[in-house]
DNA sequence: CCAAAAGTGTTCTCAGTACACCCATGT
DNA sequence: ACATGGGTGTACTGAGAACACTTTTGG
């Protein structure tokens, strides 16, 4: 373990975001347009160097408030995995510690001086070509099936969107994609969204999200609406402080994301 | 996302080792004692620096066989996650991609260039400081109770010691843990090993494994025993393919390492 | 014959599901 | 009045837990 920097030369090290919201009712993340060398016009995850004396977490977050624009960042934040495969940047050698980010609905994203744009793009439209082609959309964007990303970043987004849908069965991090305060029916609406299948029974799903201790809190006073819609008012309620859902919320057959290689693992591990 | 060495001083990347395994009944890891400046004489988790053309998985994988004498590793290797808080490496910036891995029982681990000695310690021997005291055991090592290890491993080491827990509930990964052919009592006491606590049922562990599909696949031809125990010899099973357990075999309450932190969370996301 | 470990069968209970029904609001 | 979403009650079903029992070896 000794540092040798000419046997070992050093390494640059980034922080990759995959920042999920929920918008018009589809999962939905957050990708920039590049506007420099290595990949340039193609869309990416957003990132950046990690600062000298600045921990990873903390370098996630900058950059996270700095895309979304907000001092202060409104949702959940961890680490993903990391990706450090020589070649998987063409200028150096890179390893990227790539995050993930829920948030409940953000005001339009800050495109940063790296890139020519940012916008939302929903999961369904990133990476599934056979997906149901010709519906009608207002915002006239490239008819595009399965969008190359720069660098490795499909694969990262591909076990980002899984860790996200896999969180939502064990852990309350549904309410990161909620206001502050929330009906169950729309934490319902998150939980259809990310796994992309409806939950078959209302009625069940308010008893399993009441059941899970320290779930959600319901806001005393008169339950009444802010979400002006349509039907009788709702309860509101708060997120809580559990760390775990116990018992979990299992996503259906069907649902969003449960492809088998998961966070990698290696060809096919034989003994002896 | 422009390279500017001087805004930004090149990082060192290593890859950590949590290996573990299962000896006389109980989880051990592997640590070395370290023979060098920082933490001289302190116990770590084994770990190198990554080379410059050198995958992360092929880093971590070639430090496991340096340790075990292995020409190839026979288990499981996956990415745990990484380490890059400022000062937790004196010397400089250091980021450290933690792995873990599950090995049958392996014969004495090697000493690296490095280190004094290496040796498998029992996680119940290393960090419980209320544990059962003055059981007489075989060795006489130096009674420490909440062995201190150097750098942040031993804050890696309860992450590690989690995700082997938890594994073990979703994934057929036990099978790791066992020589090539093995009882399902073996496999069971894999499980109650990992988990410190007694299955409670036999019948029903059985019943959970085999209904599994893709678990484990039994051995043909006549049901013989080679582990020379009591008893009736039982049916030899190997592992099989399937990268989930469903349904999952869960811990039983009082199972160890079910750590309310996880995988590190930000202080309490809150939002507007 | 007894101990020890493998293997099978059966009952009970509780959580998850499906489905029926009532409630309170906007239009 | 009716559409829409919120909320409650209840019967059915299947998986898991508990436990009794048989089988096959070594001593």
């Amino acid at each position: 373990m000794t540092y040798d920097p000419h046997a070992y030369p050093p390494f640059a090290v980034t922080v990759d975001l995959a920042l999920f919201t929920i918008r018009d009712g589809q999962l939905s993340v957050l990708l920039i347009e590049r506007d420099e060398d290595p990949f340039e016009g193609a869309w990416a995850l957003p990132g950046g160097f990690v600062r000298p004396e600045e921990d990873l977490h903390d370098a996630a977050s900058r950059e996270l408030a700095e895309e979304t624009g907000l001092a202060r960042f409104p949702g959940h934040l961890e680490q993903l995995r990391s990706y450090g495969t020589p070649g998987r940047d063409p200028r150096m050698r890179v390893v990227s510690v790539a995050h993930v980010a829920f948030a409940p609905n953000l005001p339009e994203p800050v495109a940063g001086t790296d890139a020519r744009r940012a916008r939302w793009w929903t999961v369904d439209d990133l990476h599934l070509p056979h997906l149901e082609v010709a519906r009608a959309q207002g915002r006239r964007e490239r008819r595009v099936q399965g969008l190359q990303l720069a660098f490795d970043h499909t694969r990262i987004l591909a076990v980002a969107v899984d860790r996200v849908a896999a969180k939502l069965e064990y852990t309350p991090l549904a309410t990161a994609f909620c206001p502050a305060e929330f009906t169950l029916g729309e934490l319902q609406h998150v939980y259809e969204a990310v796994w992309g299948v409806p939950l078959a029974d209302r009625a069940n799903f308010r008893r399993k999200v009441l059941r899970a201790p320290g779930f959600v809190r319901p806001v005393d006073g008169d339950p009444h609406r802010l979400t002006g819609g349509l039907g009788r008012p709702a309860q509101l309620y708060r997120g809580s402080d559990a760390a775990e859902l116990n018992p979990p919320i299992k996503r259906p057959p069907g649902a969003r994301a449960v492809r088998q290689d998961g966070p990698m693992r290696p060809k096919a591990a034989t003994r002896a």
